[in-house]
Parts: C-alpha cells; sequence; structure tokens
DNA sequence: TTTACATGTAATTTTTTTCTTACGCAATAT
DNA sequence: ATATTGCGTAAGAAAAAAATTACATGTAAA
C-alpha cells in the first residue's frame, strides 16, 4: 500500500461522527472495551464494531484482550499516536492513487 | 457550525480519491476550470462538480468565473490554503458533535 | 449558420456505507 | 440453574454517496 492509499484510508476512517467521537474518547481514557464503547455512544455493539474495525485497519486504534472491571475477557482498543498533516502541499505531495487515472472517453457533457 | 462539525465536513471531503486528485492537480497547476478538470480526471463534468461542491462546502477549494485558454468563461477553480493536523489529541480538543449522543435504548446484543 | 465548447441543473440509477436484527458461544455472579 | 455480560458473525434493510444520463443555455470560432 502506496502513502496515498494509506492517507485514502486514515481519511476515510475518520470521516464519521461516531469514529471521530472513538478517537476522542480513547485519547482520554487510555482504552476502552467494545461493549462499554457502543454503551457510551448509544450504539449497538455490532455498530460499535465495525467502526472500530474500520478505524484498526487504518491503523488508527489497536486492540487487545483484557479484563473488565467485571472479570469479564473484553476486547481493548487504544488509540495508535498517529499524525496526519493535511494541507495542499501534503496532499500533493503523496502522489496518485493508482486507478484513480482510469480510462474513459469523454462525452458530450 | 462549530469545530467538530468543521473538521468532519474537511475529512469527509478530503475521503474520496477524485477530490484528493483535484487538490493536488489544484495545488499544482494554480487554478483550473471543471470541464478542464473533468477531462484530466477521465469522469463525467456533472460528476466533477459535485466533488467540486464539496469541497468548496468545506472551504477546500474556491471558484471565480474566468476566461479559459479559448476564449469561453469557465468556472475556475483554485485551491485554499488550509492546514488540517490530525492526530488524536487535535482530534479530542474540538469536541462532541451535537447529535452524536443521540438518546438510544441498549438492547440484547 | 453550424460546430465546438463552456455553462447549469434535474432525475434516475448504481454502488457503497451504515445500521439493525438475530443467532450462537463463554464466563462470571446470584 | 439462571441471569448478566462479554464475545463473534452473518443476513438483510435503510440510508447516503457516487455516478450516469439527459436536458437546456450562451458564446466564440470556422
Amino acid at each position: 500500500m502506496n502513502d496515498a492509499e494509506k492517507m485514502l484510508l486514515q481519511l476515510q476512517a475518520l470521516s464519521h461522527p461516531v469514529r471521530l467521537w472513538i478517537v476522542a474518547a480513547l485519547t482520554r481514557e487510555r482504552a476502552l472495551y467494545v461493549s462499554h464503547l457502543a454503551r457510551e455512544a448509544g450504539i449497538s455493539r455490532p455498530l460499535m464494531k465495525m467502526h472500530l474495525r474500520k478505524l484498526e485497519n487504518a491503523g488508527l486504534v489497536a486492540s487487545a484482550t483484557g479484563q473488565a472491571d467485571n472479570g469479564k475477557m473484553a476486547n481493548f482498543y487504544r488509540v495508535t499516536s498517529f499524525n496526519l498533516a493535511l494541507s495542499p502541499e501534503t496532499i500533493a505531495q503523496v502522489g496518485p492513487l493508482p486507478e484513480t487515472l482510469s480510462v474513459r472517453g469523454d462525452s458530450n457533457v
């Protein structure tokens, strides 16, 4: 995966209100587990899991198994120390996205 | 519009390969008009217009009417000098998104 | 005048993403 | 034992985003 693809993946991961909230929550709380996050956010656990997966695929959060307050094993997430600088220059630098410049005929538009 | 909403709008605007390409192109070329951009990107003009509108709504590009090489009036776009720093800290700072914490009952999940 | 190229927009389809619901399994506490 | 709380996953509905297509207008050049 090149730089442009990675940047895109990170941007897509962060472009949702719930996922921004997750990052903020994990920044304040060090580590939280899935069910807990789902409750706090007011969404279902499967949905929370999907959001977390998206963030994890982009490398913005990481997961580990641990023990919750109540003794049950839980799936904890923490935020990674990413730093993404977005300016015209940094975007221009990463270069083209593969397959973005697909062959396509112009029409009467 | 608060900081969190603005950040989200910018993230959503940048989370698409074509729109990243547009920003890169406008960074290199100072200003380009819609039809020209559409041809270069290999997409239809209405679609290019939609992408540009999304970028413009986020304040990442700006438009102005001008004259193209061929004498025809054209709708030029240029990139603005935005600078968006994305890290756990900057995201945690912007605060909560309105209505993100909607009331919702837990179910058997 | 006809061709070419620029504009705008609306309606519709296609595709992707988001979200819900429902199932099953494991472990702890009552 | 039974309730509670954690986990995972898969199927399908709903919503949002992306993309196509088609129409209409204005102007410069051949």
